[in-house]
DNA sequence: CTGTATATTCAGTTTGTACTGAAAGGACAG
DNA sequence: CTGTCCTTTCAGTACAAACTGAATATACAG
């Protein structure tokens, strides 16, 4: 892995620019190209070389993909140094990190929502209209939280059985 | 508008928040926020008072808005100012930035993830693993494109429909 | 036309996040 | 223990994105 070939740096660098625009670190993401698809783990200062990053940096970004839980330290026998792969199920990654930004911003908004409605001062002019588009958008944070808690206990196939119900829904109201 | 309540404070600023987490501009997100709430629309020198940001910056976020589909410029009769006001249905609104970050995102991975593939080299020592981890993440970028397609068609009541379903298939499957 | 009100553009500045390298902190072989 | 190898922390720096305000463009009333 010494040397990347054209497609990885292609992917890689692809995904780091993703990574930005969803708000997440670019560093972090390309460690984590890399790694997706590295066939075996990597030391960190392989990966600082490979990207040309401080070591350091490869250090809290590795850290910050252990706490979504899709790459983890796993020992090499005859070496003392940490090294890392990632996860290679792509939905589970996936789901890992919905879940998570799930908790960490649709719930925070979920509450921030609900303590906005019981705070809604009656006599403040434009209460009612306040109310009204506050509960809109906690109505849809609802919606999006029940879709995930099914997603969430949803195998995979199943996920792929529902599209194929949507499509014969949509056919048949086509019809209609 | 010219005064903030404690709720629209508090609304504005968790928006804000949440878009530079999402990879969108807090102004951006604040200004959108603040014209969600508002039951009228707002011209951009209001808009700017109330968040107190620049003149200029109000105007550039608008126009980000108004590519995005939910922010449009409305007249006032007696008023040569632009008055801008949000789109009010939440799911539409929702609906509309998907569907836009799908065609700014996620398609150009999907491309990004053919041309790779159809680059990797066979001569390549470990092409065949190169090729495996590129083709999942191709097959997961595709449901997601399905899924997407399936939901733009559906009317919002049938999303709801097939939310139920899937509680039903989750219960039977926890039954067998 | 001219003058005024409004909107946009843009060069320069500010701000916040990411990154570096040096120092400190572990872990372990000998 | 001690020295070496590796990891983490952190203060300072670099950089990109966001923001400002002045200059420019546009629209329109008179």
């Amino acid at each position: 892995m010494a040397e990347l070939t054209g497609v990885q740096k292609q992917y890689i660098l692809h995904w780091g620019e993703m990574g930005t625009r969803w708000g997440i670190n670019r560093t972090v993401a390309q460690i984590h190209a890399l790694l997706y698809l590295s066939p075996k783990a990597l030391p960190a200062e392989e990966i600082a070389e490979t990207l040309s990053v401080a070591r350091s940096n490869v250090s809290t970004s590795i850290r910050e993909l252990e706490t979504w839980g899709i790459v983890r330290a796993v020992h090499v026998l005859g070496d003392r140094r940490e090294h890392y792969e990632s996860m290679k199920d792509v939905w589970e990654m996936f789901r890992l990190v919905i879940e998570q930004r799930k908790r960490r911003e649709i719930d925070p908004t979920r509450e921030m929502l609900r303590r906005c409605l019981a705070d809604v001062d009656p006599k403040e002019a434009g209460a009612d209209y306040t109310r009204e588009r506050l509960g809109a958008m906690a109505g849809f944070f609802e919606a999006v939280t029940e879709l995930h808690d099914q997603m969430k206990q949803l195998p995979t196939g199943t996920v792929r059985k529902l599209l194929r119900m949507g499509t014969k829904m949509r056919k048949k109201a086509r019809r209609d």
